[in-house]
DNA sequence: TAAGTAACGTTATATCATAACGCATTGCCA
DNA sequence: TGGCAATGCGTTATGATATAACGTTACTTA
């Protein structure tokens, strides 16, 4: 278990309902859906969706969660330091359902330029890119 | 009407469903959900959403109309040309809603050059930058 | 202790999307 | 001409994703 990627400095300690979602999606080889969350988590007490939900909520605003949004699925942040890096970007493969997080400076600054240029005050950017990875593309 | 944005040289005329999304779309101020414009339609005879759904699906499928991912919505694409541009971001105003498209070869090569290195073989990108726009951003 | 805050459990409901069936139309070409 | 494939259509049912609203519990802290 790397700990710098689970307890960032400014964090509340997680719940146990936040515990047993993150390590779900920690221990996932894949995103997986909201539902899916629940349906591993049934022997531990889960009932409702909103119980993933809201754990997902805080999770995500940690940033030790991403959400895909061309997915509607969930995948644990595999970065070392919460604090230190920021994904720009998600290569998604269509085939074997792999996602891996890229870092990339210089498509960040295009973004913030093309921003900026359009007069567009930017707070998030949602990158992802579909296609496939290095195993499936042959 | 613009008609280079509605006829692609090498589309099928469109069906009256077709048509009838299209336009609704294109009427719109911004994006739509399907059920949305399935609401907008039932004047015209529509009842259930696959005949929106399979009207989306040819549109978006020619360009004509994108999805926006992180909205689960559609728009009508704003280009004249279908054939001659590439949209590569759209800019969503998180407080009125307004959607526009950019082009931008910068981003698009920085994101091939970021696939290639992650040896991901792109077929699509999704690239939405949320924020506020220039109206709404003061 | 009292008040505030954050998370929780539960039920119900809203929202987004597709499966599966059969029929109609069109265009092709043997 | 007849058969066939391709595409679109209408309908019913269902699946998948997400949130509203309510009251309760647990912890903090003044």
């Amino acid at each position: 278990m790397i700990d710098e990627c689970n307890t960032p400095h400014d964090a509340a300690p997680l719940t146990r309902n936040q515990s047993l979602v993150l390590d779900v999606l920690t221990g996932s080889d894949g995103p997986l859906s909201a539902y899916a969350i629940l349906d591993a988590l049934r022997n531990e007490g889960f009932r409702a969706p909103l119980q993933v939900y809201r754990a997902l909520e805080k999770l995500v605003g940690e940033g030790r969660v991403h959400r895909l949004e061309s997915l509607n699925a969930y995948v644990a942040c595999r970065h070392s330091h919460v604090e230190a890096h920021e994904t720009i970007a998600f290569a998604i493969c269509d085939r074997c359902g792999d996602v891996r997080e890229l870092e990339d400076t210089a498509v960040a600054d295009d973004l913030d330029r093309l921003a900026a240029g359009a007069h567009f005050a930017l707070r998030t950017s949602v990158v992802e890119l579909r296609g496939l990875c290095a195993t499936c593309g042959d």
